[in-house]
DNA sequence: TTCGTAACTGCAGACGATTGCAGGTGGTGA
DNA sequence: TCACCACCTGCAATCGTCTGCAGTTACGAA
């Protein structure tokens, strides 16, 4: 199996006796044709079983009817869920996609920038590696006039539309949950502090302090490097605090389950010892026993209305100015949070 | 931001006044240029940031370095780690890839099929949907010579290279462990009968049955359709046989999870009462309470041979004739199935 | 001086599809 | 019979890149 060389319509219009502009006209449905020669060619080319080359349309037009996207990691249920948003809406919308992960590396996210401009991407759906401290790269897609959106993990001095959620506000919501039902030592497990997130989420933890009259306790704010070993040194930090917080707010899923599957092995019982909670409402915060409080971000609509956006910028339906859409979050509210200090 | 053109070779030729051809074997690297010459050209080009057209380039070598991927949904950890495989290996081979998700419909992933063909990927990977029960447009694929590749869901009549675990062997492993475990009333959960992980995880729990002298019952192969609605079915069914059974073997682990929530509300403990064992290693099996037995596939080594096998075909390192390809599974064993039945 | 030969470089024609324009055919009316 | 006008259809250029072949130049040898 080699050579499968697909139908062109060359040999459309040899096998008929037209020439290839009139079967190219008669499979656009020209009106300057004969209805007659327009019937044949049409029914020749699906007996054939033309195809027409997209290559060579797009080169064609300049255009490739193709987006990329560039995520940090295909198997982050979260991430998932937005590309399968964007795939969704942009096959509607007659484009395909091409999706390229960073693994969270800045030199990857450049690597796959490059390789999707080459392919003639028509636009870019961005969201931002960890690692990605400069943003050379993107200023540089921006001089050079290529269109793309940034989503989640944003960078705010760029001047393109991005799609976030309102991080602040969900965490003032989680926070003020944890708040409402007695807690006041409240600690927060925040990522590295670079992060758009970090500092988002920390936002939306210390107003609801403040709205509480709480005063925020920098001793209270862990970071963790959110790998394994790093959340659950936090999670033995937090224990050995004196006096040991209330309740624990994680800045993401992966590391309230971890914290909460080492106090496990220590003995600790959650939500009757201290109350945690997440943020994002991964598949295993349900699942975990107890079930994880947490802030549910829809990403597939997410994904949806960036590469919506995306299109309208492209099909000249937006208009050129950026702007930022921000979603909302929901609280949801589990088991892993019902715990009620008495206050003296 | 619209006219973003990219620079072409012919506006480096014309900057630095010679000719496209010029330009073209210079950026190649070709002997038969003036090493002066070259070195101006290719400073040039750096400086104009020039990236070559890789839609011009694949119309005019009739490759596009491109591959094609069907998977029913992104969204499943399992298949995020195949893609994530294969996204790996083919970058590194100089390829990109297109990804696109059936849905689990037949009509998508002939869809798919056709616009990946279009956009002349020189390959697929597919990985059948659970509603595909015609093989027609596969046969086609063949017919016209297309590369391709099936993984994990796979049709064993088409003459084609697959890649697949071995489920027959995985499901062996895991029930023979709950006979060890004293079990001998064991139930089977499955899928759609016509899947072929049904068949395939069936004929295995059947073999280490009758490896342990057990008679296989009818009446303890239970079938869900994968909703959570089936699958809570299927949990009410089995608490209501009677006798009941000692352990139940669950196709994939969502349904061992929602089967094992079911029960929990019902004041079922697991282990104590009852053994449970799933199949695939979710992420969600490891932190669900108590955590779950189950078979792991290495998704992500799959999408990597699968791939790999593919480009050696196309490089035509790998012979013509296909080949299957059989991953082992490997058992997890975790708290939900330390339930020892004592045998009077 | 003349010719051969490297050593470079450019021309032109692909790849497959699209499209402005020119050309051809037929029919109609004068 | 001739001219004109629709009405179709084909030519050729185009998109950006690659490559076989031909052409140019300079240099050395005879």
């Amino acid at each position: 199996m080699k050579k499968g060389r697909q139908v062109t319509m060359k040999e459309i219009a040899k096998k008929l006796g037209v020439s290839v502009s009139t079967v190219s006209r008669a499979l656009q449905d020209s009106p300057e044709l004969h209805a007659e020669t327009k019937r044949k060619i049409v029914e020749a080319a699906k007996e054939m079983n033309y195809r027409p080359n997209l290559l060579a349309q797009s080169l064609r037009i300049s255009r490739s009817k193709t987006l990329g996207v560039i995520v940090p990691e295909i198997t982050s249920h979260f991430f998932a869920s937005c590309i399968s948003g964007i795939q969704d809406r942009a096959n509607t919308r007659g484009y395909n996609v091409i999706i390229c992960q960073s693994n969270e590396s800045l030199a990857l996210e450049k690597a796959n920038i490059q390789t999707l401009v080459s392919s003639q991407v028509d636009g870019l759906l961005i969201s931002l590696s960890r690692e990605t401290n400069t943003f050379d790269h993107l200023h540089d897609l921006y001089q050079r006039e290529i269109n793309f959106v940034l989503f989640d993990r944003v960078e705010e001095e760029i001047p393109v539309s991005k799609v976030t959620f309102n991080d602040a506000g969900g965490a003032y919501e989680v926070v003020k949950h944890l708040l409402e039902n007695g807690s006041r030592r409240i600690a927060y497990v925040s990522g590295p502090e670079e992060l758009y997130i970090s500092k988002k989420r920390k936002e939306g933890y210390l107003r609801a302090l403040t709205e509480f009259g709480v005063a925020a306790d920098p001793l209270l704010v862990h970071i963790s490097d959110l790998t394994l070993a790093g959340n659950l040194q936090v999670a033995k930090d937090l224990l050995e605090m004196d006096p040991r917080p209330e309740a624990v707010f994680c800045m993401i899923d992966p590391v309230a389950v971890d914290v909460l599957t080492y106090w496990k092995s220590k003995g600790i019982n959650v939500p009757e010892d201290i109350a945690l909670a997440g943020f994002t409402d991964n598949p295993t915060a349900a699942v975990v026993e107890p079930p994880l409080t947490t802030v549910a971000q829809p990403g597939y609509e997410m994904g949806k209305l960036a590469v919506g956006h995306l299109l309208d910028q492209l099909d000249g339906i937006a208009s050129e100015d950026p702007i930022s859409i921000v979603l909302d979050t929901t609280l949801v509210i589990r088991k892993s949070s019902q715990h009620f200090p008495s206050r003296p």
